[in-house]
DNA sequence: AGCACGCCGACT
DNA sequence: GTCGGCGTGCTC
């Protein structure tokens, strides 16, 4: 009996997703289950990456042999290997997929990116003769010059001292055997800086703060437990963390904070450097492919105690795991559109339970999911409902749009609201307004024949958005781009109008009707990128501008000490969308962006522009009433049968080919409704389609749907597998399972 | 996925 | 007469 290995390959369809047997390498590292290896695979034995399933025996006939096994360093820790496994069950993806999530791309390449330092030693034999006692030691490079011209006895031009050696030159002195050169790997540590300047203060609660902190405190600390923190904004839900974590880490325990992409600034990041020093990593998207296999390396190698970052961040590698902090836990981003398409709460969930570590949840507009857990006793529901300092909620009001329209305003922006901001400029304080579209007009539409303009790639209108070439015709799903026609392509009519208005028009409205007033548009064309937002949001805080217009992005800045009035130009906006989350999205956004209002002490206001005032969602988030939201929104999902009361599936198919894709819509429903009423026939599920995507074509691939109800459980899961397996063969479309999406 | 083998159109 | 299109089949 020999000793074999089962590997699973990481760049393979589904089908390809099971165990190959091979032979352990005869020399070289051992390979143990979660070892990342080389393996000759296939007629022409091209080498692939895999990793290791199970060490077993056998005889040993036939296998072929591992090429290389990589070091430990560059493989998955037994908990991590779980958490893969976890991840491909989960999130129906291929155990590949669900490795090379968890590992840094850079650890697959033939070059590991490691950035190394080299030091020059002189050779004593080959300079004695003008060598002197210094420089025996090791020197970096750009000390090299330096060291040469104190071991030489004439007494160096001085001109050229600052100037290090070059490369080439470094390189002769290595040749003629006058230095050796040892080299050194260099770990980077980006945030090193904001850990230099030290701020431990011991954090002191208020009475209230102090209760929920015991109350999160006195859960048995050696099991897996969760608790849902909810407080508003400025309730001091940070504190309470910060509390929390200081506990942790003096038990030797380590910890994830996650926080949505917006908030990942230098003063976040800055706050928990200054706190815990050095021990603390950063992971979020723009680091580099070096800096991100450092950050992973310190992790998996016990040098920090502390991950900050995005959604990716709960994959960290940290040993003795004992928190997780999910803040803004409703936020959207946590959940990847892309495969794998898991939610950070359910990979949480999972680490925790697996580690009995704590799972922390905040946010002042739960989901409605984690709410609901806390109120079945899932979580532990902590309140933090006193708002410190005192400051009080804005005064809101609703301005009836249909009113404006009967008196002859048809600007998007109401009279009411026009003043309102023209008073608070002229009283030196500053305004907030919210609209969530971006461009000048939302769409082209022919007066003649009725045809909208649509991007040729995708089955959306083109947005038009100014600029100072004369702008341009944009599309927001595929980026296509085109000059606005003179006339209507369909028809030829020289009869295109304009419709709906997007930030672009809203802001030229504003500086014609406000003159004077400094406006600053904030959305995805002008802030490009992180740092183009952190410093128009500086800019604004400073008072470089009146008035900030934008979109969503402007809901979730920080502090605004000078803003005394929001305005929402259209509500309706994100209500009427046709989509079962519409009004918990809309909850959440208009009762954040009303909170910017007012937060120091002076009073604040808020403007609610609508077509449908009497909106109970609208009515509600004026009044900041969760649990009354959380109430009407729970009984209309109950009612229609969506989460939390049952796990959506959506099975999306795509492909260019239009009749290949019908014919595989036909296939995936057949063999859906055969498992669902055959081998699959204890499961309670209800399959809806197949029918056309909400946006039927995106770049050029046409997409069918098949949405199906029921209860997420591993059977369920396996019948989906099955599914996917099934499907892997298939050449020219593409299925994609996505459990629990944004949108439905 | 990749890479073989295998069978039909326009070219040195 | 061949080069090359991508349909089909296989991978420890």
């Amino acid at each position: 009996m020999l000793t074999t290995v089962s590997v699973r390959l990481l760049d393979v369809p589904f089908h390809l997703d099971r165990p190959f047997t091979y032979l352990p390498p005869a020399d070289g590292i051992a390979a143990r289950v979660g070892s990342v290896v080389r393996i000759p695979f296939g007629p022409s034995n091209r080498l692939v990456f895999g990793i290791v399933t199970a060490i077993g025996e056998g005889d040993g006939a036939d296998l072929k042999t591992i090429r290389e096994v990589l070091p430990d360093r560059c493989s998955l820790s037994g908990e991590m290997f779980g958490l893969a496994l976890f991840l491909s069950d989960y999130t129906l993806c291929t155990l590949g997929e669900a490795v090379r999530t968890l590992l840094p791309p850079t650890l697959f390449s033939n070059r590991l990116n490691v950035r190394t330092e080299r030091s020059y030693t002189p050779v004593p034999d080959a300079i004695r003769e003008r060598l002197s006692d210094a420089g025996r030691g090791k020197i970096r490079s750009e000390e090299v010059r330096t060291a040469l011209e104190s071991l030489l006895s004439d007494p160096a031009p001085k001109k050229a001292e600052d100037l290090p050696l070059t490369p080439a030159q470094l390189r002769t002195l290595v040749e003629r055997g006058l230095f050796t050169v040892s080299e050194r790997e260099v770990i980077r540590n980006p945030y090193a800086e904001l850990s230099a300047e030290r701020d431990a203060a011991p954090i002191a609660l208020s009475r209230a703060q102090t209760a929920a902190y015991e109350k999160i405190l006195s859960l048995p600390a050696d099991k897996p437990r969760a608790a849902l923190l909810h407080g508003v904004t400025g309730s001091g839900k940070t504190k309470v963390m910060l509390k929390l974590l200081d506990g942790m880490l003096a038990e030797g325990k380590t910890a994830i904070v996650m926080v949505p992409e917006i908030a990942l600034t230098p003063q976040t990041v800055g706050i928990f450097c200054r706190r815990y020093g050095e021990r603390v990593a950063v992971i979020h998207s723009s680091l580099g492919a070096g800096e991100r296999f450092d950050a992973w390396r310190r992790i998996a190698a016990g040098e920090v105690d502390l991950v900050i970052g995005t959604r990716s961040a709960v994959f960290a590698p940290l040993p003795r795991l004992g928190m997780i902090v999910i803040d803004e836990e409703h936020e959207h981003t946590y959940k990847s559109e892309s495969d794998p398409k898991y939610h950070a709460r359910d990979v949480a969930s999972y680490r925790c339970g697996v580690n009995n570590a704590l799972l922390l949840l905040a946010s002042a507009t739960p989901s409605l999911e984690s709410y609901t857990k806390a109120k079945n006793g899932q979580y532990t529901l902590v309140e933090l409902s006193e708002r410190y300092g005192g400051a009080r909620l804005p005064e809101t009001e609703i301005v009836d749009m249909r009113e404006e329209l009967r008196h002859g305003n048809t600007s998007p922006i109401s009279d009411r609201l026009a003043a309102a901001v023209r008073e608070t400029v002229e009283r030196g304080e500053q305004a907030i307004l919210f609209l969530n579209r971006r461009g000048y007009n939302t769409a082209l539409q022919c007066r003649a024949c009725g045809e909208p303009i649509v991007c040729p790639r995708c089955s959306i209108s083109l947005t038009y958005h100014t600029g100072r070439d004369g702008g341009n015709l944009l599309c927001h799903s595929c980026g296509y781009r085109a000059r606005p026609p003179r006339a209507c392509p369909s028809c030829g009519a020289d009869a295109l109008s304009y419709l709906g208005f997007g930030t672009q028009k809203i802001e030229a409205e504003l500086s014609a009707a406000l003159s004077g007033c400094r406006v600053m548009r904030m959305d995805a064309d002008t802030a490009t990128g992180k740092q183009a937002y952190d410093r128009m949001l500086d800019a604004f805080r400073r008072g470089d501008a009146d008035v900030l217009l934008g979109t969503q992005m402007v809901a979730k800045g920080h502090d605004f000490p000078r803003v005394t009035l929001v305005g929402v130009l259209s509500a309706d906006s994100s209500l009427y969308v046709n989509d079962f989350r519409a009004a918990e999205r809309t909850f959440c956004l208009l009762t954040q962006v009303i909170g910017r209002a007012g937060r120091a002490e002076r009073p604040g206001r808020a403007l609610i522009q609508t077509y449908s005032p009497g909106n109970e969602i609208l009515s509600l988030a004026c009044r900041q009433d969760y649990p009354a939201f959380y109430e009407a929104e729970s009984t209309l999902r109950r009612e229609t049968v969506f989460p939390p009361f049952c796990d959506v599936v959506v099975l999306l198919l795509s492909s260019a080919d239009e009749t290949a894709l019908f014919r595989a819509a036909k296939d995936l429903s057949d063999r859906l409704l055969s498992l669902a009423g055959g081998e699959y026939h204890d499961l309670p599920l209800t399959a809806f389609g197949p029918f056309e995507a909400q946006v039927y074509k995106v770049n050029d691939r046409y997409r069918l749907r098949m949405i199906l109800k029921c209860r997420n459980s591993p059977r369920l899961r396996a019948l989906l597998r099955t599914l996917t397996v099934s499907f892997a063969d298939e050449r020219k479309v593409i299925l994609s399972v996505d459990i629990n999406p944004l949108s439905v």
